[in-house]
DNA sequence: GAAAAAAGTTGAAGCTGTTCAAATTTGTAG
DNA sequence: CTACAAATTTGAACAGCTTCAACTTTTTTC
């Protein structure tokens, strides 16, 4: 078909989105108002609340993009762990932590994970926790891969300890995102310190 | 001195926060106005931004009473807690979640947490934060106090440990708040879940 | 006790996210 | 090609948080 019509409201849609990473990068998602979105898209604000339910809804769908990609990356270590568990954790970790500041800023960070909070029965809401919990699940997966390799005690449950270890490491990053002084450095150092010793403690 | 001006001034405040408990838990948080708050207050919109910042700042401040009692009740269990590393830290984790529901609904603690996620550098966002850094050393304060007893290996450091066990019962409490089917009796479950296998493994 | 200064209160105006009825554009039928 | 129907766009109107210049109350000064 591709009808004229399916055709601009893909375009139109495709533009919002484009405006929306442009601008929230650049001035901040706060500072950014849809009125300014909808001039850099070359459409009505009425328009762009008919492609995206709230100013949230926005920010979230250019925040999937990111989380998605990570997920990919951190499918890569699952498949094939480096040798050791503190080294297999700390390295998909580090793999979540080193791509989430390519495309977003803290403020946008922690714009998305207030919204996630506050409204979580829209669907933004719960798209940002369906997304945590894929994040939670590949934690658990790696731990199931390194039991499997015989380097996990094999008595020990993977699902609680993976969240256990997904639970942790998301907190960090919200302190992380929350300190604009914070350095990425600092950020892996302080998880390291937390989950290097429960590492050891699950080595057979 | 206890002037008529310091009267006034300290009786319009308790006011205006008797106010916002009153209609925050009646109403919730999002769907109060100022001006509702200013109209049970007997004060202007103008006098409740004179004591409170923001609409957010009146929010903290009424969850900031209610996170200084439990961290008082912790250290009651911290000061003498009871036998076996399990037991005691599922008894201050309890401690916390049994009295979270008391004075705030879900719908409140969901927005205090956005509120101190997306504003970290006001004054609101670092007082919430403050009190989250409390409780993280509490627990801390517990595992220092086991080990001192013997219960906890004498080699592992208190500190990260003791943030690990917070940064997960503090996630498993967002979880818990975002979810408003969820039971009091799933948290203490999920959170047991992944508590115990971390606290058999480090006791002595 | 009156006048001046200081502190505090007030509510209308401003700002921005969101809604919705009217207008426009696109697709379809004869 | 014209008339009609359906889908979409539009921007003015609305709601609620926040600000601020004018006003009122309390305190201080003489």
């Amino acid at each position: 078909m591709a009808g004229l019509r399916e055709k601009q409201k893909a375009d139109r849609e495709r533009r919002i989105l484009k405006a929306a990473v442009t601008k929230f990068r650049a001035d901040g998602y706060r500072a950014v108002r849809i009125e300014d979105l909808a001039e850099l898209a070359e459409v009505s604000v009425g328009t762009v609340y008919n492609y995206y339910q709230t100013k949230g809804d926005i920010l979230i769908a250019v925040v999937a993009m990111e989380v998605e990609e990570v997920l990919a990356s951190g499918a890569r270590i699952v498949a094939d762990p480096p040798l050791g568990v503190d080294a297999a954790l700390l390295a998909l970790i580090f793999e979540y932590y080193d791509h989430s500041l390519e495309y977003l800023s803290k403020e946008m960070w922690r714009s998305a994970m207030a919204l996630s909070i506050e409204a979580p029965g829209t669907p933004n809401g719960r798209r940002y926790s369906a997304l945590d919990r894929r994040l939670s699940l590949q934690v658990t997966d790696l731990i199931l891969a390194l039991q499997a390799r015989g380097e996990v005690r094999a008595e020990l449950d993977a699902r609680p300890l993976g969240e256990l270890v997904f639970n942790n490491l998301n907190q960090v990053f919200i302190d992380f995102v929350k300190d604009d002084a914070m350095t990425l450095e600092a950020l892996r150092d302080r998880v390291t310190a937390q989950t290097r010793p429960l590492a050891q403690l699950i080595t057979t």
